[in-house]
DNA sequence: ATGCATCGATGCATACTGTGCAAGTTGACT
DNA sequence: AGTCAACTTGCACAGTATGCATCGATGCAT
């Protein structure tokens, strides 16, 4: 196992803590009305301090997002190996999206000025998810189908959640819509005028 | 046709300068080192103008690739209406890229900084190439399909571009690969290990 | 052409963001 | 205990972004 000191705990700390309060600060008063200065006074932290874990206030309230894409990404790779890719996604989103934060999702997602950092968390994530995924089929991180169905595939996801975000919580309709990307995915995604 | 007056024209031609400058700076000196002091100057024009058109120095950088976005569905849109959307959008692709500054979308591309804001650019044009894939088959713009379809090939492109931009430039090899991209979202994405 | 209403450009003031640097603390390790 | 490396903090400073008041240019009706 991964032996922690008393540093690394407390780094890992104080970034939990900041996150938690730049999330809780934005529900209490809109994303748009919190200061970095009222991150960290909340926090009990020097305000250059909190510049060392985030790079800008936007960072730290994406970083509950980030955070469930990692998740997802090790729900993807405990999946049996014998199950097809597309599968084990839909299997691994349903896993994290039972635990998570609706409300505070909610926020984020919403939050026209989070968009640009909450994509770019996407972005960064896509390549995690295409090595699993190479991984997953023995095959390179640099071929063309890892990217690709990795990066898609997480935005289909996005979509989904974006949907579904602008409708009553139900857990259940979020597995059906889920369920129905995935399939639309697998299928092809060709059209024409019937 | 639609009549503009001088005072729009004046408007059209102050915000392509500022692009254009913006454009011409990072290329000149890199895209962290331009501010918009700088760009401002170039275009002869006050600062506070500058915030008048865009929102931020990352905002006009990529102003080039909110053109080609635009320009890209705009071809989309003249596709005969017979043709299946995937391949009317490989076409549209096929011919934006044939006239596009390589050397720039380069610059814009790797530059950590600006991820953001274009991944930002292209997710508020998945809304309208959604609606332009419904009008074409005749669909609403709220189902799931136009949506899903829109995000995901707009996605798969974004991974070609990348990938293109990192080897030397060559028109063939791009047209090539997007046929292959469009022929992996019109295939199907399932795969399982052999 | 004149006069009026509107829109856009600008300067100013101000709050906030983000980073380099140097000094002080704390933790890890011997 | 002592030493080194890592982390925190304060300070200075450049740059970003917005509200507000003002001034000039434009569009339009008469």
């Amino acid at each position: 196992m991964t032996v922690v000191g008393r540093r690394e705990r407390k780094k890992l700390a104080t970034r939990a803590a900041l996150r938690e309060t730049a999330l809780r600060l934005a529900l209490r008063h809109g994303v748009e009305h919190v200061t970095v200065e009222q991150i960290a006074a909340e926090t009990d932290i020097a305000v250059r301090t909190f510049f060392n874990y985030f790079s800008s206030k936007e960072e730290a309230m994406v970083a509950a997002v980030a955070a469930e894409a990692d998740a997802l990404i090790g729900e993807f790779r405990g999946r049996p190996r014998d199950e097809p890719v597309l599968r084990a996604l839909r299997e691994a989103v349903a896993h994290v999206m039972a635990v998570s934060d609706t409300e505070a999702l909610r926020l984020i997602v919403r939050a026209p000025s989070l968009l640009p950092q909450r994509l770019a968390v996407y972005a960064t994530r896509e390549k995690a998810l295409a090595e699993a995924i190479a991984d997953r089929l023995g095959l390179s991180p640099d071929d063309l189908y890892p990217a690709v169905c990795a990066a898609t595939a997480l935005t289909a996801m996005r979509v989904v959640l974006e949907r579904w975000l602008d409708q009553p919580a139900d857990h259940a309709a979020l597995r059906e819509q889920t369920e129905e990307v995935i399939g639309l995915l697998a299928a092809g995604l060709e059209r024409r005028l019937p």
